[in-house]
DNA sequence: TTGTGTTTTTTGTTGCAACAAAATGATGAC
DNA sequence: GTCATCATTTTGTTGCAACAAAAAACACAA
């Protein structure tokens, strides 16, 4: 007799395994630009910080280099990567596959709620931008996308695209200063937010793969003003 | 019996570590079939299997449920998962939006010497379903997939649409017998080689479209018929 | 300054024992 | 038989020491 199937990462449960705290520790750390590209991980230090001991600050930095979050620079060391052109291209083309597909889905299961919501996160967005709080622009603005996407109903896509976030995440903090513009983005957001509010899955679709396309043009900009210096 | 190879992305990589060995053993028990939904993994168990200590074995399991290839039935119990009807789906979603990408990247890398490679994996393929070797079939049928993908360029990509494969992998192979027509999915495959030999993108990417939804068709089918015994 | 060979330190991995918690098996009441 | 309760066994996780290998620091020559 086949045992029920539960699933303890999607249910949002408190996982008590301490690896999984360091781990989710990392990523906000990660999403939030506490590290810069080139920057060295050991399974020691973070051990130190966390007050854990190895086995599970190893987990964790294992469980992100699997996942492309932090890559090796050599057999014994790992580092928050440095995303080349190629990358961001390729990284690119799969967001537009993947957060277009949860986008389109996403209309169906939209709600008044949800709009109100949006509209909300897109006035902090516009906040932040203001003031010249860029991290937390940063934030609101992934609030603002995976509000969108959880909506679609489907937790593989939702991890997937969390993981490709995860991969250019440090470089797209890196850079902020010089990507963000006041209004970037804007118009694409109010148009998801308009294609929700109709149950349009196809304008919703088109508004989110704007915004990447965006986002990633103004990135390659940058990137290659950066480059220069 | 076909040659056990490994991906482009570790073809080189010399991974001494007996966790990442532990993990492709075990992948490729679970895309071989080895395992049916529902079997139960434990770390001391595989530890001794493989003659190791529990930590690469705990390394391994972890790795592969983070990856979704195995899930919690419970807090210390990992299982081969059983694929309910909406995942399916949605994997299906994600592979048409990855694959079909994949595929139509693909279209400009193409040679004549890649598609003497996926004619000839086809005529394994034939073989294979003519004497009834069902496990021989659906290996050289992934890869006859992979081939095309690989030809992409996109590494990020290629490792994404593994992970897919491998999430559905063990209930595919547990269907396989009913799943299995003769000529199953040889229209489509022989499309997609046409498209690449034309350089063809979009004709490629509608091919493999083609072939994942007919896959999903019997799948569906399948499971339907063995839940109704 | 730059390169090169050498020494010292740091690092990830592995195996293992201890522990708490979960899974399993046994027992008994209804 | 069915279900609840209890005892036993199995399980994953954690911390830690040992080890080989890599990285960093150093010394010295050109």
């Amino acid at each position: 007799m086949p045992a029920v199937e539960r699933d303890a990462h999607d249910a949002g449960k408190q996982s008590a395994r301490l690896g999984d705290i360091a781990y989710e520790k990392m990523k906000e750390r990660l999403i939030r630009g506490t590290f810069g590209p080139g920057d060295k991980l050991t399974v020691r230090a973070l051990a130190e910080t966390l007050g854990v001991s190895s086995t599970p600050a190893r987990d964790a930095i294992n469980r992100l280099t699997y996942e492309g979050a932090l890559v090796y620079a050599g057999p014994k060391t790992v580092i928050v990567p440095f995303i080349s052109p190629q990358d961001l291209e390729e990284i690119t083309l799969m967001r537009l596959a993947l957060e277009g597909l949860a986008a389109d889905r996403a209309a169906a299961n939209a709600t008044s709620e949800v709009v109100l919501e949006l509209e909300k996160l897109q006035s902090q967005i516009n906040d932040a931008l203001d003031s010249a709080r860029f991290t937390d622009a940063l934030w609101w603005n992934k609030e603002f996308h995976f509000s969108i996407y959880r909506l679609s109903g489907m937790p593989h896509l939702l991890t997937m695209i969390e993981t490709l976030w995860l991969r250019i995440g440090a470089s797209f903090n890196d850079l902020y200063p010089e990507f963000a513009e006041k209004k970037y983005g804007v118009h694409n957001h109010l148009a998801a937010i308009e294609g929700l509010a109709e149950r349009d899955g196809a304008s919703v679709r088109a508004a989110i793969e704007s915004d990447i396309r965006d986002g990633h043009r103004r990135l390659k900009k940058a990137n290659r003003e950066r480059s220069a210096k």
